[in-house]
DNA sequence: ATTTGCTTTTGTAGCGCTACAATCAATCTA
DNA sequence: TAGATTGATTGTAGCGCTACAAAAGCAAAT
């Protein structure tokens, strides 16, 4: 991207000015113990007064390396990725490394973003789910790029990190059964392919069929309706039985959309109905009264993420290893 | 990135898979129309089944060009951004552009963003706000590369893109005064440097005194306290005058924040109080009361902003241009 | 048959950097 | 004092691609 008016600043430049070789410039910058401490101070200096900076892509292309490693995160809409993101900006800040991001809310999308990445020769690729195309998993199977699947915890092709839906899922329902509810609604994603959702229900039929209670209140909902998914399935769920008594949202958004439904309901939550939300965002803590919710550790999750990719790099990491990060149940008034 | 066992596939190959000159390769990607269609479709198919992947470091140093633009965002805890981005990628997508994305929640930080961006030698970089560590505006002024400030619309060092936080303060205050309100309460973000933020107090108090009422109702609150930082807020205000009967947050989380802490004390919002938030977030119109806010147009800013760059790189757009893409006031029943 | 104008294809050189081997200087050992 | 050892520095070649100019094909015009 060489703007035609402005004179470019190389190693070179840098290197003449320094009054010394283009290769001692590439080691102060890459290297700097190899090279002495006065000689690599006066590099920096001219570097800085020139204002040189290293050419990512020249430097990619001779070392075949790269310091980039780039993540697909699906939506930004809600707080829920935002401390997964964190955990792995702090985590390759701390190697020297830098991530770069890129938004696909679809398969197809992600397979776009997994392109660009590769063309970018990243040093590795964070996903979130185990649901992609299969020529963008062939293509990165045939690069042989690092990659980690998160928020999953099984049979990734490459490496995974996460913890299992089910596992929450079972223990919200214990929590409720114990908490002496018995007509436990369900809401789930329409349509939706990602693990991170679709183990759910299974595990919550499981865990109530094992209890000997019925298990026919599911409500489906867009993914896009966001709060206003709430009063949809809460209304949903009353007329297929109006004694019901508890209900499971798939994330908070929806479960403060179904807080806000009872208050215009004049439902006393958690005696009409119990709610359980997941992901505590930030709402859930601060909505009235406050959310029972499953609590990820994203941020953990985050920082594994990018940990295994940069161990793989160094030659420690290994194909096919999986982390469990496990999840929280943070109880609050709602449930 | 090469990985030590996969042999890469690189134009070369695909060029003597093809029968065909590395040239003709090179063309079929960037240049369709100039090579004849049928050597073209066999090349792309050869190069498909090889699971070549083009070398954009390698096409960027050649050709000096990239078609990969940055964007730096302040967050992504809520959504304020979330259409920006939108727009932003949109837009990229439509011209063949691809955009990536660093957070970067300080100047600090966003000084590394730049540089990263700087050494991947994009084609042009996005900023939020105008407050900007010096050295990084020096060598995004030296590089000569494409920057578009958003969310800002006045004096850019290169293009901005936004609206007047200024005059949608004012309107706002009308808004509340029109209705009746006479002790209206402003809430700020403490120690915020953001012109985003910023502008809007002065605003508020000329406003305020234009219509000849005081504006001693001023509390501010910390950035990161989200929801929590309604109650804080409320309460602040209460107790410098429990007259108060309006009140203007920063962000609807905040707005959301302050009705919550209504329902507890058992305000009516907006007869005891009313309460207007910023951002036309999700949760804006899911409350109850819908929560009256300022609307700011952010896909189309972030249409713009890429629109923007990519025509400076095609030789059409000029420094200095300025895009005021307004605002629109969401009237609902909280104000 | 030759020229002209057009489209399609192809060598060549070089973008800015780094791996690697070679060189040089300084210090240490026998 | 020669030889070995260590550390700092430097040439050289080449990463994979594209700009550019040159060449080759091909059809219509002379």
């Amino acid at each position: 991207m060489t703007r035609e008016d402005k004179p470019t600043v190389t190693m070179q430049s840098v290197a003449a000015a320094a009054g010394v070789s283009p290769m001692t410039v590439s080691n102060a910058f890459r290297y700097p113990q190899r090279v002495q401490e006065d000689t690599r101070r006066r590099v920096l200096k001219v570097a800085a007064e020139l204002g040189y900076i290293p050419n990512h892509a020249a430097g990619n292309l001779a070392s075949g390396q790269s310091r980039v490693i780039g993540a697909v995160i699906p939506s930004i809409k809600n707080s829920s990725f935002y401390k997964y993101v964190s955990g792995m900006q702090d985590q390759v800040a701390e190697h020297g490394y830098e991530l770069i991001l890129k938004l696909a809310d679809t398969t197809r999308h992600e397979a776009a973003a997994i392109q660009t990445f590769l063309g970018l020769r990243v040093a590795g690729i964070a996903l979130v789910g185990d649901e992609h195309e299969s020529d963008a998993v062939d293509l990165m199977r045939k690069t042989g790029v690092p990659v980690v699947e998160s928020w999953v915890h099984e049979k990734p092709f490459d490496m995974a990190v996460g913890y299992s839906t089910t596992a929450a899922t079972e223990a919200l329902v214990k929590l409720l059964i114990d908490r002496g509810c018995r007509r436990i609604g369900f809401v789930g994603y329409e349509g939706s392919v990602s693990r991170r959702f679709t183990e759910r229900l299974p595990a919550f039929r499981n865990s109530l069929a094992r209890a000997g209670l019925e298990s026919d209140l599911v409500h489906l909902v867009e993914e896009a309706d966001g709060f206003g998914a709430g009063p949809k399935a809460l209304e949903g769920l009353y007329r297929r039985d109006p004694s019901i008594d508890a209900i499971i949202c798939p994330t908070d958004i929806v479960a403060a959309g179904v807080l806000f439904e009872c208050g215009r309901r004049g439902w006393k939550v958690p005696e009409r109905i119990a709610v359980a939300g997941w992901g505590d965002y930030e709402i859930a803590s601060e909505i009235s009264p406050g959310l029972t919710t499953i609590q990820p550790n994203a941020y953990e999750m985050g920082q594994r993420a990018m940990r295994m990719i940069i161990e793989r790099v160094w030659g420690e990491g290994e194909p096919g290893s999986v982390v469990n990060t496990g999840f929280g149940i943070v109880r609050r008034a709602s449930a």
